[in-house]
DNA sequence: ACTCGATCTTGACGATGTAAAGATAGGGAG
DNA sequence: CTCCCTATCTTTACATCGTCAAGATCGAGT
């Protein structure tokens, strides 16, 4: 009963033992723990991610281990793989609900955009912006090796948040991007939108572009930075 | 003497143990095993980043362990930790190799020139390449969280390779770029530079513009696709 | 009521990083 | 020349991790 895996930290949890000692194994049941520590969780599997996005975010990517989330979820350390099969198989399901948070943000972001320019605004600095406030998500979901894509749920939403992008680049171009096909500058402009966005957020979270923001102007922020970036890199390049 | 660390695999290389049993000690330094295995290395520190490197190139980055790295270079698994205290040293000094072979890479490329305009692409293409012909080493560099860059070796080459991008884009711009002061544009112009070509390459690596390319008329590769981001990003912006 | 299969636990194994203690050799002091 | 000191390297040990196999438990259908 998750008594296993001595942790020598400080406890982080106190769930009491179901059983201290085996011996003389009380009656199946015992009607003083109701719905205490049932053998059979019922919804481990959802628990279980729960319990990773939390231990994600405490301890981040290097403290996101099976046993980890088994200790957090109060679990036993194997539990973990009966659902997900493998860590790889853990953290892919994981970083398929971080893809769906993400599209959701930056979905929400464009909603609420009026004017052109602000539109095209919007989704890069909201994509920045779920990065910084969700880091060990982001990073989950783009520098983790161990993601397997074959899984329909990471796959979809990773396909989703591409097609997202591929959309708003269409839309500022204002020729409907196919689903199929792309001509060479599309697809140059999908590319550098998306690197040039990926690749500032990865920079500033690892720490990279302080070399720059403190030559900068005093009290320039990282999104002031981002905003200058953006807005040159948008210059005569929106309709009207 | 490197015989402990039951390796399930192959064996990869047969040293002899020097001695099979401790019983009867002989004398020290048999005359037999002229330079074969000496206790004191001589140069193991270096050996060991060779060694490192030759593991990183061979099995990834998730292979690069300081056993691994013992194991190759033959001698004890803890024989690294007195040289770089840590895992996290090891990788930071090899993290440093990789930056001044990539700031070389760069340099040359550079050199090599001639026009303008191929001097403006020559060092995002060189990025790019060698980021593909050392995908371990680049993952080193940016995708690991293990690096401490309070080492000084570590720190210098990865600001070198900082100045070289910043002197690139001031020479773009025909306003050189000083060492402690910067504008919002020539930040914005630098960050913009930097995210885009790590960003584009981080994405390949990972196989993320896969499903671009698959899009783009047939036999498109990654480096006309690179080619054709940075053409449209520099054009109108080269002086003359 | 009873079995069967899904769910969860226990235990074990090899691998890893890291610390501590022992062995060895090279080089300087006497 | 001899002896010892210190840096270098090995051995041993321990906690943690992922993963597998076997056992325990429970819910649901016959």
């Amino acid at each position: 009963m998750a008594k296993s895996d001595t942790k020598s930290e400080t406890a982080r949890f106190a769930r009491p033992p179901r059983k201290l000692l085996p011996a003389s194994r009380p009656a199946r049941r015992p009607a003083s723990a109701k719905a205490e520590t049932p053998y059979h969780h019922g919804a481990l599997r959802e628990a279980l991610l729960q319990a990773a996005e939390r231990v994600l975010e405490r301890d981040g990517l290097a403290g996101l281990t099976l046993r980890a989330v088994a200790r957090e979820a109060g679990v036993s350390h194997a539990a973990p793989t009966h659902h997900f099969g493998d860590l790889t198989g853990l953290v892919s399901e994981l970083a398929a609900i971080g893809f769906r948070q993400f599209n959701a943000a930056m979905s929400s972001a464009c909603d609420m955009a009026t004017s052109p320019l602000e539109r095209a605004l919007a989704r890069p600095k909201a994509y920045v912006a779920y990065a910084q406030a969700h880091p060990g998500m982001y990073g989950l979901m783009f520098r983790t090796e161990r993601l397997d894509y074959s899984r329909p749920s990471l796959h979809e939403a990773a396909e989703s948040s591409f097609a997202g992008l591929a959309n708003a680049i269409g839309a500022m171009r204002q020729e409907p991007i196919s689903g199929d096909a792309l001509t060479v500058e599309q697809g140059a402009a999908i590319a550098r939108a998306w690197s040039m966005v990926h690749g500032f957020t990865m920079l500033l979270l690892d720490g990279r572009l302080e070399d720059i923001l403190q030559r900068l102007p005093a009290g320039t922020t990282a999104e002031q930075l981002l905003e200058a970036i953006l807005k040159s890199t948008v210059a005569g390049k929106l309709p009207c």
